[in-house]
RNA sequence: GGAGUUGGCUGGACAGCCGCCGCCCCGCGCGGAGGAAAGUCCGGGCUCCGCAGGACAAGGUGCCAGGUAAUGCCUGGGGGGCGCGAGCCCACGGAAAGUGCCACAGAAAACAUACCGCCCAAGUCCCCAGUGGACCGGUAAGGGUGAAAAGGUGCGGUAAGAGCGCACCGCGUUGCCGGUAACGGUAACGGCACGGUAAACCCCACCUGGAGCAAGACCAAAUAGGGGAGUAACAACGUGUGGUCCGCACGACUCCCGGGUAGGUCGCUACAGGCGUAUGGUGACAUACGUCGCAGAUGAAUGGCUGUCCCAGACAGAACCCGGCUUAUAGGCCAACUCCUUUC
C-alpha cells in the first residue's frame, strides 16, 4: 500500500458504514474535533466526514475544514491500521487556522496508534 | 490637473514536492468552481401525473411599441420628478360602476360649512332723523386650522361679494392635425361639474394545470402481496398528487407477468453554447460563415506544504440545465461622456 495515498477504498463510503462506528467506537475529543474509532477486518485505515452547516454556515469553511482532516489523515494513514475513524466537526471548528487544526489532528492520530498497540 | 456620470474587463504570479475526481489512444497524457457557483425572487427547457378540457376560486402583472423559448427581463419611445450637466429615479391602467377610509386640529373634510369677519342695497321696526341703531337677511374677498377648505392670477363688477363677466393659465368635452401606439399640438365650446386614497376592497385587460432530478427510467438481496393488457359498465357509492365543482380514469370479468426496499447503473452535461467576422436594425437582437470543446462529483473531487516576488490577495464553493433579477465583493485596469480649472 502507497504511503500517502488516499483513493476511495480510504473512505467510509455508505450510510452503514457510519452505523457501524457510531454504534461502538473509541472516542477521541478536544475543542476542534470529536474522532470515533473502530477496529475493522481490513488491514487498513478508512476515514469519514462529519462537518455540518453548525461549524460553519460557510461552504467554503466547511470544505477547508474537511480537506485539513483528509490532508492530515492521508499523511498519518500508516500508524492507524486497521481503524474506521470517523473525524466530526464542532462549532470552533470554522474559527481557528490550519496550523492549529493539524496540531490537533496530530495528537489524535497519535492517540488512535497506542490504542491499536493495546 | 480636479470633481463626476455611464458601460465593460480582471478577481495574486511563478517553481518544487505530496495528493484528489473524470476521460481516453493508459502516458508521469489531457481537463477540473464563480462573477456572483449565493438568495431561490421570476421565466423557460426536461420528467412524471388524469395529456392538460369547462366553470368558479386563488395568485401575479399593469404607459406604448419592439426583442426573446419565455418573463415581472432587456431595448427604444411617451409622460412625471431630480440634477448646472453627462445622466439618474418612477407599483406610470381605472376615483362621473359601487363600497369604505380621511387621525389631530378646525366652524366646516364632500348633499360642504360660517368661528373671527365683511355688508346694510331691497324689506320691517326704533329714535336724538343721520355717513344712526336693531331685526330679517346677503356674503365667503381677508384671518385662523389643516397634508388638503370646492379652480389660480389679474382686471371689471358689487352694499359687500361671488366664473357674476372678461383675459391668460389649469381642468373637462368635441373636432382637426402629427404619430403604429403611449402621447403631443391646435381650435371651438363649457363655466368648474371631477378633493385624496386602488402596495383599501373593487372594476378592466392580460397571464398561470400540479409537482419536481430525492423528477423519472433500468438492474436487482430482504420483506409484503401486487402490477400490466383486453372486454363490459359508467346509476349510486368509493378510490385518485390539482384549492373546489363538473368532466375524466379506475372498481366487475378474462388473460398475462414474480415483485422492487437496501445497493448499483442511467438521467448527467453539446447546447435557446462560447469566440471571431460580415450583413440588417437607432437599439435589445436576428441571420450567415468560420472556429473552439469548456467540471460532472454522489459522504460528495478541484487541495496541502515549502520557497521567491508584488500593490500582500475581497465576496465567496458547481450538485439537472439555461435566461434574468436581487444581494455580497479588497484592490487594479480600460473606454465614452459631463462640469470646473490651468496652459497654449
Amino acid at each position: 500500500m502507497m504511503s500517502a495515498s488516499f483513493g476511495r477504498r480510504a473512505r467510509l463510503t455508505h450510510k452503514a458504514d457510519y452505523q457501524h462506528v457510531f454504534a461502538q467506537s473509541n472516542r477521541s475529543g478536544d475543542r476542534y474535533f470529536t474522532v470515533l474509532a473502530r477496529r475493522n477486518e481490513l488491514g487498513y485505515p478508512r476515514l469519514g466526514l462529519a462537518v455540518s452547516r453548525k461549524v460553519a454556515k460557510s461552504a467554503v469553511i466547511r470544505n477547508r475544514v474537511k480537506r485539513i482532516v483528509r490532508e492530515s489523515f492521508r499523511h498519518a494513514q500508516e500508524q492507524l491500521n486497521s481503524f474506521d475513524v470517523v473525524v466530526i466537526g464542532r462549532p470552533q471548528t470554522g474559527t481557528c487556522s490550519n496550523e492549529a487544526l493539524f496540531a490537533s489532528l496530530r495528537q489524535h492520530w497519535a492517540r488512535l496508534a497506542t490504542w491499536a498497540k493495546s
